[in-house]
DNA sequence: CAGACCCGGTAGACAGTGTCTACTAGCCGA
DNA sequence: TCGGCTAGTAGACACTGTCTACCGGGTCTG
């Protein structure tokens, strides 16, 4: 149940990503926010010029939890380890939070309004770039840059395919982890 | 312009097609598709039950166009040329058939109606895991199956975070060809 | 040849959507 | 006290996907 004392707009991203975790991504119409946050449809537009723009603020939520989970892993003082807790929360993330994930990189959102994922990427590209950096040190070609750029495409495709349960008919596991390792162990070099 | 002498059905999923690369997926309403084609808005359903199927039917002509791609790789006499192409027809194909692209792996589709993608992902998967056993002779573990479930999802994660620009503002570049070397260097073990 | 039948498509209704505009209740400062 | 502004209401508009009733014309059957 959404505060009733807080301001409006927090009341639309709260009720939304509230209705996103419990119904979907289909159910977030701009009118059954507004239905739930106790208001008429027109009121978010004080807040939101267009729907689009509500769903962005939702899903930057999303950008922050995500954020917030792989922040505190730059420190971790074995890389490797790091990267793998890395690999398993954003996995995790995909798989707990499949509405929000979907709604987080949508095209129609992305193409738009891109900052929350600018960030948000920037964010998790640094750390994924320092733990990679620190793990092959020593090692040549490719640059860091490249590698955290390829494991992170690796990472996200990871969760694509496993969300629509393209895995379990070729990989024949629901278990991804099997998975992140051999992807880990390509990219950094098998331990 | 399609034909006017085929029927409904086909003619439905070429206007479609043919909308989908001309004006993107948001284009694609059940009644646009429907208006294209010369014909009533009811008249899709008595071949397509729902929108989301025909949308599906629409997606089919890009599997079978990606599948066939791909297909005449299997028999590359060096496996890791074969890889390198398939994975620059992946990429290929998602920039320039950018729309198509798109519809083919949207959740909603994928989450019913996985017929489509089930047989187009074995038909590439098969490619895949055959290219990889080849180019991984003697090796050890991971098994080829892992491999190439690993690199399949590197592929696909490439081409998606390159479509809404994340790589370019953290790769810096434009041209993914780096990143697919870098990802198949990672996943065969460096020439 | 006549009549029943079905196939392929039409047309309209319905609930729901996002956007836009006119309006208004209530508050705040002068 | 009064003017103006702010936040939200309410209704219209065009559009969507689905559903149902209807029909025209061809085919098969008796």
């Amino acid at each position: 149940m959404p505060d009733q004392d807080t301001t409006l707009r927090a009341r639309l991203i709260e009720v939304g990503v509230d209705l996103l975790t419990r119904e979907g991504p289909g159910s977030l119409t701009l009118r059954e926010i507004a239905r739930r946050a106790g208001v008429s449809h027109g009121a978010p537009r004080r807040y939101f010029p267009s729907h689009l723009s509500l769903l962005s603020a939702i899903a930057q939520v999303g950008y922050q939890d995500l954020g917030g989970r792989i922040a505190g892993l730059r420190d971790e003082h074995d890389p490797r380890d790091g990267l793998l807790l890395l690999g398993r929360a954003y996995l995790d993330f995909a798989r707990t939070q499949r509405g929000m994930f979907e709604l987080m990189f949508r095209h129609e959102l992305l193409r738009g309004n891109q900052i929350g994922l600018r960030d948000a990427s920037r964010q998790l590209f640094g750390v994924l770039v320092d733990l990679v950096t620190r793990a092959r040190q020593g090692l040549t070609p490719p640059e860091p840059v490249v590698v955290a750029g390829a494991l992170w495409a690796n990472l996200h495709g990871i969760a694509q395919l496993w969300l629509w349960g393209s895995l379990q008919m070729t990989v024949q596991t629901d278990d991804v982890d099997p998975l992140l390792r051999a992807a880990l162990d390509a990219h950094l070099g098998q331990a």
